[in-house]
DNA sequence: CGCCCTCTTGATCTCCTTCAATGACAGTGG
DNA sequence: CCACTGTCATTGAAGGAGATCAAGAGGGCG
């Protein structure tokens, strides 16, 4: 699909020409942003949703009392932002990993693509509950399971989504975050993600050179991540079809 | 508002007669469940979803190796499943923790509602999106805080939850959830969840009598929560407006 | 009356945190 | 070219929050 790393709305349900061209149309100019910059900051107002085209960028949660957990490590092809689309500030704020290539979707116009193709409306929805659903699992995951547990589905699970970008050869890719960073996406300190790592790799069950880490035994991984990848629907029964909407 | 058991859109945005109609006529004619009743288990077929006209149930996922955590505890006023239906099976098993009124909404009927009124489509993206923000914060409640300040958080959330639907009175208010209950919702064991609430007691930061939980101090109790409540925003501007769409 | 569910409390254990020190490496300025 | 500095990974030792195991008490309901 060539409107690929705009949205990923077509792994979803199949587009009508019309609604391709308004995703591709919907963003702004580019924009690069460099490694470790700030994208968007808690608190700011809200007036667009941002498309990551390209790079690797956190949205974390700063609590109060000083502390930062990250809620989502985004890749190529996300669509960040969209929690705080019903906040006046934003929930979470965006960093950027790696060297980031993202446009901005001010508001006001996903409102007239909205109105103009009301079922990009119901793939957003659909995405979003996409979304809701990976939170769900991280709360059970956190909740009832072990470090070595949540570090296995974390890899697994990035395993998986940077398979269907292509950016996974044999099970080997690349994890440009920090073990300090790993540690507040799976609310461990960064020493104890460590001794995980270390732990799984003396186990043969990765490895790691620099960045790049290698799923050594993916089948005897997901025997021990704490649960299995979920499966979205193509086309559900809900979803308006193409043009009939 | 008349509408009010049924979904509680009513609070994000102004609604046409016409859509408040459409969003009464929606559900299919309601259902008793009994105490502890299962109300749709994990992995059956998705093909509606569920209006919780009355009382408390709990969306619980269950992980392979046995464990169950509870990813949302839902009040009268509710919206349930609506995250499975992106699947074929479902992710969560509902339960009924007090007898529940409950109205089953085909997915099939939700499409020509989708159709008819897209714009309740929308206003379905924005609930999910404030559900999304709800489970963003116990994430980061569960990576970066204590079991005290996440008891208390979740005592501060059903709080304003419940006197929304006007189920308090001056802090105080019913709890029908058992402390094991209460430890699959916060990922504590409920010996844990008893020596927490337990110490809250004797500090007189609550009190209870039976099934009756009272806030003493919500001030305090506030400054101890890791996270303040969100506010959602009325009629944000990406949301075209009645008629307009 | 008796059973089961829930709450409560004590004792012990353990996974993960905290604190601390060292090493490897990249970037930077002289 | 090399010292200098900051970031990141690694490992050890000690401490603590919460889990686990166990037992008793109260209360609703058959």
């Amino acid at each position: 699909m060539p409107n690929y790393p705009l949205t990923r709305f077509h792994e979803q349900a199949t587009l009508t020409e019309a609604e391709a061209h308004a995703l591709r149309g919907m963003g702004d100019p580019e924009i690069l942003v460099r490694r470790n910059g700030t994208i968007r900051r808690e608190r700011d107002p809200v007036d667009a949703i941002y498309l990551l085209l390209e790079g690797w960028a956190t949205a974390a949660i700063r609590l109060p009392a000083g502390q930062r957990q990250i809620v989502k490590v985004h890749i190529t092809g996300d669509m960040m932002s969209t929690p705080s689309m019903v906040l006046d500030t934003a929930a979470d704020t965006l960093v950027a990993v790696t060297e980031c290539r993202i446009a901005a979707v001010p508001l006001v116009r996903l409102r007239d693509v909205l109105i103009a193709y009301p079922r990009l409306g119901s793939l957003l929805l659909m995405g979003v509950q996409v979304e809701r659903l990976a939170l769900m699992d991280i709360v059970a995951a956190m909740g009832k399971s072990s470090a070595r547990e949540r570090m296995v589905r974390l890899l697994l699970d990035l395993h998986d989504r940077l398979a269907k970008i292509g950016a996974v050869e044999e099970g080997r890719f690349d994890l440009p975050l920090t073990q300090e960073v790993l540690g507040d996406v799976l609310g461990l300190t960064a020493v104890h993600v460590n001794r995980t790592m270390r732990l799984l790799e003396r186990e043969g069950l990765i490895a790691r050179h620099g960045q790049r880490i290698a799923l050594g035994d993916i089948d005897r991984l997901r025997k021990i991540s704490p649960l299995p990848p979920r499966r979205v629907r193509f086309d559900p029964v809900w979803l308006p079809g193409p043009g009939e909407m």
